[in-house]
DNA sequence: ACCTACAGTGAGACTACGTATCGGAGGCCA
DNA sequence: TGGCCTCCGATACGTAGTCTCACTGTAGGT
């Protein structure tokens, strides 16, 4: 089974109906690169709307067929995502995305919770720095801090 | 020595001109509640104008004299810092937010860099939750993933 | 195969947030 | 006090996303 009827069975599994639109919008969602905007899918998707590509987008996040990266320059990008909670990685140089699960934010999160009693739901993190090839490339900027 | 001093202090430092309308963002900025907007400043500041606001806003995220918080739902605020880098833990029922910096992901970022080769530069983290108070008032909800 | 309810659609106005431009003003130093 | 140069406000512009509304076409029933 393609990926794309993998998508539609969970839309469909959602009441969601399988109409041209959606379909044209999935179809140049799948053609993307590794991240996206959803005005690239636009621009791919000629005769589609634009509330239509968002409107579409959106169910996508919520079923979690995509997640959304945010970058080191503050904008947000799209992403395929086949699997659950995961993280970032990002390359600041070049822009290549490594999901990671392996993260230990549960023994964070259990601390966390532990000391300030708060009941813990969700967190975001992204992780910014230069990938294998690209930190050969240049010499290493100042060290930074991206986050606050 | 007054909060607003110090502020003004750290912009001379820079090379900053003390101005009236820089002054009048920075009073606005310093009576606003524990996190903001942009437009929450610029409706307390009538009469300096919105680029000044935004300019004035840059600078202070600059200096580290702000950070910005992502909500739950999307949304970017602001927040005084008088600290350096630390992360959140933001209620998502009353917006309750707490710094935080006791956190270990240090080591999380030292595994990862050693599992993928990045040079890592920086991250970003974000943890959502119900304060004390929050999580008596209402039934726990279905446990949630914020992040993707 | 046809009917029909109603989810979905496209166009475009609108909102939110932020940046660029530009002529004029005013802070700061000699 | 003069003058340079940063900063100013107004406003146009850009980008990301939502809302509205009359129309369309999918999917389930017969």
């Amino acid at each position: 089974m393609s990926d794309i009827d993998l998508i539609i069975e969970r839309l469909e599994m959602r009441g969601h109906r399988i109409t041209g639109s959606r379909r044209r919008v999935l179809d140049a969602v799948l053609a993307q690169p590794a991240h996206f905007t959803v005005d690239d899918v636009l621009r791919s998707t000629r005769k589609v709307g634009r509330a239509t590509v968002f409107r579409t987008m959106k169910i996508l996040l919520d079923l979690n067929l995509v997640c959304r990266i945010l970058l080191d320059d503050g904008t947000l990008h799209y992403r395929l995502s086949t699997r659950g909670h995961h993280h970032h990685l990002v390359c600041t140089n070049c822009g290549r995305v490594e999901d990671f699960t392996n993260c230990d934010v549960a023994s964070l999160v259990r601390d966390l919770s532990r000391a300030t009693d708060y009941q813990i739901e969700g967190h975001w993190l992204e992780v910014y720095g230069r990938c294998s090839t690209c930190r050969l490339l240049l010499p290493a900027p100042a060290a930074r801090t991206t986050a606050t």
